[in-house]
DNA sequence: ACCCGTTTTGCAACGCGTTGCAAGATTCCG
DNA sequence: CGGAATCTTGCAACGCGTTGCAAAACGGGT
């Protein structure tokens, strides 16, 4: 049924091999040759089986790209930007949904079965066990938003959380609030963890109340929501938020709406990543800027240079983040 | 470097047919086989190499995820139920992103390359002629949120977009609105001239002026807000929209109240999707529920289906959808 | 026409696993 | 215990392409 390399060597009267090499790039073929088989191979409709080729080139063009966070909008737009940054290389995305996975072996098996070039994983919440394991495994890995050390076990491509943390309570002290608040993402989360040790670092050498900190279940909107719910019980009287994600300000700004305080008017909001929607008007989510673009196109460019060289040692990318400036947080005093 | 079927072969001194019926479901094995091989498989790390096994078995297990559509915040959900739905039948999802792409025949052959056992189109938007395409290149071909036809082309799940219209013009006309308005998506689109079909054929029913039709350039909040405001600039003093969309009614919405108008006091909206993001508080937006677990559930089964029979005859399955009741239309009279 | 250096070509083996077939080993039965 | 029926097993060929190697073809110079 299907047409293979030796229908179409039967069909222009050449071997195997000479249809191949019309197939690789930099093979050595003649013009006449090509053209009687590219003639034979149009007629057939033929069309390389890239699985065969990997088998002795040892090179699939695939690469795993694992995640665990499908409910985050903001996912949405970094799977976009990956599938199409790995397309334009020739490289082509599995995608691996982690969400109620706990198990690091299962996952490396499914990736080493499908003989996958490479492994991009995507998320700031996946514990490191798995991008370690897919290494082990010997698979080039790239973690995207993971947590960048001096000498990773794999590449990693982020920014600096601690900083984020930092630039957050500056820019809280700097429009006069009193009391900060922290509102992280789950607790156990590496983001979590350096945005708060940031923020907090700076926050104590506020001059005001100590600052506030609660954690929600999750990156999402009912969690932040939740998570504002519980702290406008204990009435902490906190003044203004640095929430750890963007969905997380949408669901705590919902909150705080509801109980009748205004943002910015009462209580003021800076979340973190930038995303889509924190620029749609009636949102306005003054936000830090997380250069996703960047990002991707460097955790792209790493996997893609693994591919070359596999030995190439692992490196931390970080870029540099920047407030944007909407309407959740008050003027300047 | 790779350990392959050789190497555990020779460690548990039998044949390469041995140990590939250890890993082949159903061949016959004695047990005194199968645990020499088991034993030399688990100490080497052994994993067999599906795209190996795909060149005799001529089945790879991998399903192409089409869909050109990564900006409407719904697909993240769609992704995350088609993930996870392939995956618990031992099918391996390769995305492909055709923003971009115009020619159905270079995705035709990148999915032929890698030899996908069928694929999923999951869009509204993109023109049929690429589900076409695939079929014709031989694959099994699910369209999830495509047209359904009598005798259609290829395998259509999804919803009667005409009787939502109607559905919606008839909630909108038992609200005691007086004029209507459909605001569509991009006006090329299967899914917008249907839902406008059914929505004037009911709206043009009912005592009230005329309705109003707008389009919006894409399923995005952006071009739902512009629509939406050159609709006040023409002021056609529209009483109630029916957006084709959750995320263009969202953007609508934006511009209503920015001129100063009420949802629901002064305009009313209805949606279509039900997106997690809809039932937000703060958002609660009534629409008319698409009931997605069930379509990717169907569109799954379906291509699982066709592995087993790729002579299956396509069919349409449609699945009805509901009212869901939020805060963006008024009650009734 | 001849010689030498460069392409170009086909052969055959290989990458990793599967499978039809026939021979060998087991089991069952009388 | 012999013989038939049933399991297991290894051999060898196959699926689809790639590639090292040596032979063949070609090109140019004289």
């Amino acid at each position: 049924m299907t047409v293979t390399l030796k229908h179409v060597a039967e069909r222009a009267g050449v071997s195997r091999s000479a249809v191949s090499r019309c197939f690789t790039e930099g093979a050595s073929i003649s013009g006449r040759t090509r053209a009687k088989v590219e003639r034979a191979a149009a007629e057939l409709g033929y069309c390389p089986n890239f699985l065969a080729r990997s088998l002795t080139t040892r090179s699939t063009r695939l690469i795993g790209l694992v995640s665990n966070n499908f409910r985050n909008p903001v996912f949405l737009q970094i799977f976009d930007l990956f599938t199409r940054g790995l397309q334009d290389r020739g490289l082509r995305p599995l995608l691996v949904n982690l969400s109620e996975e706990t198990d690091p072996a299962r996952s490396v098996q499914m990736l080493r079965q499908y003989s996958v070039d490479g492994v991009i994983v995507a998320s700031s919440t996946l514990p490191s066990g798995f991008a370690r394991a897919f290494r082990q495994a010997g698979m080039p890995v790239v973690h995207a938003f993971g947590r960048p050390a001096g000498t990773p076990e794999v590449h990693v491509v982020g920014i600096d959380n601690i900083a984020c943390g930092r630039m957050a309570a500056r820019t809280l002290i700097g429009r006069g609030y009193a009391r900060l608040g922290f509102l992280g993402g789950p607790q156990a989360a590496s983001t979590t963890q350096d945005r708060m040790a940031g923020f907090l670092a700076e926050a104590t050498r506020h001059a005001g109340p100590g600052p506030v900190v609660r954690f929600a279940d999750a990156y999402s909107f009912d969690a932040g929501r939740a998570a504002m719910q519980a702290d406008l019980a204990a009435a902490t009287d906190t003044a203004a938020w640095f929430c750890g994600d963007d969905v997380l300000s949408l669901g705590a700004i919902s909150a705080l709406r509801d109980a009748g305080l205004s943002v910015p008017g009462d209580v003021g909001v800076i979340g973190l990543n930038d995303m889509e929607m924190a620029g749609w008007a009636g949102v306005a989510l003054t936000t830090i800027h997380q250069p996703f673009a960047e990002i991707i196109g460097a955790s792209i460019d790493l996997v893609a240079a693994m591919l070359d060289d596999p030995a190439r040692l692992p490196e931390s990318r970080i870029f540099p983040c920047r407030v944007v400036e909407r309407g959740t947080l008050r003027a300047p005093p």
